[in-house]
DNA sequence: AGCGGTGTTGCATTTCTTGCAACATTCATT
DNA sequence: AATGAATGTTGCAAGAAATGCAACACCGCT
């Protein structure tokens, strides 16, 4: 834990919520405006962080850049792409990939929707992790004892009636996903939204991204979004293969 | 120029290349181990590097969530502005900046003519879309398929005897206009009003906004307004530039 | 010109980082 | 099983590097 670092690197996100002047930064980290200077300056000589013409900070492109390629290095999302394209083409409905790292779920990939309603969500945003399908395949795959710590320290928020209400309900549901093998969220993060979940496995077993398919109500019933289950199921399996290596990649020479 | 910052920043790119081991990571940033150690900690607990099973380092996903989270949060309009009151400066015709959203192009940003005779628009109001030179650019940036569904969906009002007249023409023009990279409207909303538009590219190379330049017959002719194409471009690429980082430092050493 | 706000620099102080060397841990080899 | 090598981790003393201060420079404003 090195002081000057984290305070530089507290600079980050603070940037992200949007431009700030030096002094704004420097109150924020509670240094003098100096401090502050010389961290920015740094940051800047990284492409970290980009100063525009009015003078105020936000984070640069190089930033993008080192995201890109952070992302390219999750080589599950490279595989799994084209699966999730076929997937989409064959039911026209939104279809996420997710990862789960460091106590949180991340959307890495995403395919929309080719109905005009659709859903809401971002690739690199944090996945409401006490309701979402995905993120209770990732979670429910973790030893039981790191189950259990993270459910005590979660927030449950009521974003609908059906959200997870607390600790004992998300182990609970999380046992059930263990064993099914594949998740559901039926309206728990927003009313009029379900979605359909199934794993991507490593060669080991052990569970390395979700994958599901998203739709409103007003496009398909919960009942029918349902029957997709065997397909959503089929695909998360051949990514799996292909991920883990069993089944050999075609077309490549 | 903070040394503990600059070397733990330098491990950034570093790890872009590939995980790596403490051992590694030491050698290439020229410091002993524990000292490369603790830099990888504060790394770590900020999300921006994560440990694999193999214990090896790589990129965090947090690098992705703050990169995305700082698009959310950018405004293009907020750093256009600046540069589209320039441009009024020296050329003196209405200035107006728009973006695509949902099925619609909307003006967000606009500088007035400081000739006499100006032409009505108003921010926030949707623009004709089958015929304004911004709409042209931000929609035939658009995927293929989605470019086409939207242009049978749209009318094709005959403003004037030079309006798109329907949807194949509108899809030529569309492509015409992403091959040459800028966009004209010529009489195509009202007889006495001519325009000329340059696009606004994000980090990844995408339209994302699209600035014009106005002005009626009776101040220039449409070919005196071609003429400023040029500096139209050359501002929008400026405003790329800054909107996405990219712009070289000026003047800091 | 004068004034408030903001960004920038030189310097003395002291905190924080550093490298070392010893220790812990894992894993392969005998 | 025991040994040894390779890698990761910790406590500590020395000193290098970051900090805050105060003074200065640079706007835009009235």
């Amino acid at each position: 834990m090195s002081q000057t670092v984290d305070r530089a690197l507290s600079i980050l996100p603070l940037l992200a919520e949007g431009p700030a002047d030096l002094g704004q930064v420097a109150d924020r980290l509670g240094v003098h405006k100096s401090t502050a200077l010389r961290l920015l300056r740094t940051l800047h000589e990284h492409g970290l962080v980009y100063r525009q013409s009015d003078q105020r900070y936000r984070l640069g492109a190089r930033l993008f850049a080192l995201a890109q390629e952070a992302m390219e290095n999750l080589d599950v999302r490279e595989i799994a792409h084209p699966h999730l394209v076929r997937l989409n083409e064959s039911c026209g409905h939104t279809v996420h990939l997710a990862v789960y790292e460091e106590n949180e779920v991340l959307y890495i990939d995403k395919v929309e929707s080719r109905y005009p309603v659709r859903m809401y969500s971002r690739i690199g945003k944090p996945v409401a992790i006490t309701v979402a399908a995905v993120a209770k395949l990732l979670l429910a795959d973790l030893p039981e004892h790191e189950r259990r710590a993270i459910a005590e320290k979660l927030d449950y928020p009521t974003y609908t009636s059906r959200s997870t209400p607390n600790a004992g309900a998300f182990l609970r549901e999380l046992e059930k996903v263990r064993e099914q093998g594949w998740a559901t969220d039926l309206g728990g993060h927003e009313e009029s939204i379900n979605c359909v979940a199934a794993p991507v496995r490593g060669a080991d077993g052990r569970v390395v991204a979700a994958m599901s398919v998203s739709a409103p109500n007003v496009v398909v019933t919960a009942d029918e979004l349902l029957t997709l289950l065997p397909l959503v199921r089929r695909t998360a399996d051949a990514i799996s293969g292909e991920y883990s290596g069993r089944t050999p990649v075609k077309g490549t020479e």
